[in-house]
DNA sequence: ACGATTTTCTGAATCGATTAAGTAATGATA
DNA sequence: TATCATTACTTAATCGATTCAGAAAATCGT
């Protein structure tokens, strides 16, 4: 089953021996480091002649090039930048969305020559809390955290630069936003106009600490997670707007970002003696779970039951029928914030927020109430 | 806007002033640097009275502990492993299998205390070839890269420790392989024993050169995903020993890994003139893109068209009908092969080879061809 | 042919930490 | 009281590179 590889100079080349250093190699060469270090980094400081001889003294001794450590630590830049996110990943990119944003973080940081290192927020208990502080970066983005995480201070603390999303602006720290009040708003504001009078909606988690119930106004309130409250408060607008009380509006908050607990939050929403023809669900992951729920239930969207989500991500074209949801530029959205963070790094005064567009992108999911037809 | 944070010892705290070093902090303290070290890293090594005076000296500096590029380079371990994959992330973490994947690699990491870097493979022009070489890690795991790929060469020089995942074992390289070929045999097995005759094969890349047509028998021997050779291999075993003739199954080569690649070949192979009654996918991700082409041409699922995939991600179990497919342990695979570098790290002998199981899951996209009901 | 450039390479300091070995003080033991 | 351990810290070497200020040699212009 093991193919060997047949050894081409497989002298002193061990399993995985000692790596040369610089030094070595310009001992083989007979020259001093700098000018070994000059062959790889400066290569219009010596002949091409000397170059070559250097690669191939290299070549021979198994020298793959500077230590990248070793010039991180000499050039004052680790080359790369950190991604914190609410571990474990996959609750974090198990959502397509997420995948995007990291998507144009990861082109962010290809751009500028440097790495992407994936830094869980050490949620629960007994996991190591110093991630943050021993992860060998130059910045970081941070993605999707609580407010009043810690985790936030202890970044600020690193005196590195950050960028926080879906975070309200810090001193020092800008944010990158999306503009999910409007973008919620549309979204409700669509299903009002189509006659819905009785809404229901799935959010998820709206604190740290969600419990996986009916969520009261005060809770509401002190939603510490950013998106939830935005998109709450675009609801909210819409449905005063049209003259209906927010407080007959029932609220799930679902404990993780899933289809999962979008289907149990769905079920508990229809099976209220007032049942909704509506659900405004705060996320695509949670609105699938909601077609799970309907379809169990026996209803049929969009005639029983309209749907929308929010993110647009490609499954929402899928299903059946294709999914009405709020669309928001996720990649772009990733793009800008590594983009921020490079600037960053090279010295610019950074702006303090970006905030990018949503867009209501009507599909099969909605409809006018039954009654009304 | 913005929310200024009021400056608790905004003395010399400067937007991001030039970090304190760990001699900055013994001189406040009136210390060695070595017992700056050791109170950060060996508590019992000095009083704890002194150990509190070093970590209030360390704030009032605006020290957040030793700098991991520095300590890596003195430990001599960068702290991190690295991925390798295909590049774009988008293409690379689009499939749901390739993000659990991530999510073993990540725990695996995370239990040894080490972070995670993406390498992206530069696969096209223009793109830095060095990521590999200049990624500050201990080892990689090479996740779906052609067997012919030089980055894996490249990344061998690095003389640093390798798993390979879904590739042969190398000398000093082990892999971590899923039992495609089982897998595979099963799901045409599975069709053939329905009364199914005429199968079609959706595939993905063969080669990095996927052209995005039917793939003859000469493409499909040399084909360099392993993945891809390994179910073809399986699905031909099943035909043959079924009796019938694996030149009949045409297979058509997708260039990536997407629904839409997916609907792309079935609208191919759903109007060739000997049409099939059923096809295989190899992964769910194409199936996907089966099911809209099977929509669009009015086929319905299973009566018209049977449809299995490959990889059992959770969207597979929510189309309409859930799909039969092949389930293999991503995550499970990824935390192996995190694991299995981590003990090559740990100075481990690596063991060659680990194989991971797969498992027909029959769902409700296939059934028996219309013609024997 | 001579000073002025340019090219090519070297010496040595430095990045910010870790750690083995050593010293001084204190306490315990015989 | 002399001896042996401990405790609490310091000294100094080291990790593997980069980079600046020269030095030596080669090339140039006139």
């Amino acid at each position: 089953m093991c193919v060997g590889i047949n050894g081409e100079n497989g002298e002193k080349r061990k399993k995985s021996g000692r790596r040369a250093t610089i030094k070595e190699v310009a001992a083989r060469v007979g020259v001093s480091a700098a000018t070994v270090s000059n062959a790889y980094n400066r290569p219009d400081q010596l002949s091409v002649e000397l170059r070559e001889r250097v690669f191939a003294a290299a070549k021979e001794l198994g020298y793959a090039g500077p230590d990248p450590v070793a010039r991180g630590l000499r050039r004052g830049r680790a080359g790369a930048v950190g991604v914190v996110y609410a571990d474990p990943l996959s609750y974090a990119f198990a959502d397509p969305a997420a995948v995007m944003f990291l998507e144009g973080v990861s082109q962010a940081a290809e751009e500028a020559g440097l790495g992407l290192l994936l830094v869980p927020a050490p949620l629960r208990e007994g996991r190591n809390p110093r991630t943050v502080a021993e992860a060998a970066v130059d910045g970081f983005v941070i993605y999707c955290l609580a407010e009043d995480d810690p985790l936030v201070d202890l970044a600020l603390e690193r005196r590195v630069p950050l960028v926080l999303v879906e975070q309200p602006p810090r001193e020092g720290a800008p944010s990158v936003e999306t503009d999910d009040v409007e973008g919620a708003r549309a979204a409700a504001e669509h299903l009002l106009g189509l006659g819905h009078e009785r809404l229901g909606v799935v959010s998820f988690e709206l604190g740290r600490d969600a419990s996986g119930e009916l969520a009261d106004l005060e809770r509401q309130r002190e939603a510490t997670y950013r998106p939830s409250r935005l998109r709450l408060d675009g609801y909210r607008a819409a449905v005063k707007e049209a003259g209906l009380s927010w407080e007959d509006v029932p609220v799930y908050e679902a404990t993780e970002n899933t289809p999962e607990q979008g289907r149990t939050a769905a079920e508990v929403l229809l099976t209220l003696e007032r049942r909704p023809t509506a659900i405004l669900a705060l996320s695509d992951q949670l609105a699938l779970g909601v077609f799970e729920a309907a379809r169990k239930l026996g209803l049929s969207i969009p005639e029983d039951l309209s749907v929308v989500g929010f993110d647009d991500v490609p499954e929402a074209s899928r299903t059946d029928p294709p999914l009405t949801t709020v669309f928001q530029p996720h990649v772009e959205k990733g793009l800008v914030a590594g983009r921020m963070l490079v600037a960053q790094l090279g010295g610019e005064e950074p702006r303090s927020l970006a905030l990018l567009p949503t867009r209501l992108v009507v599909r099969g999911s909605t409809a006018s109430p039954a009654s009304d037809r």
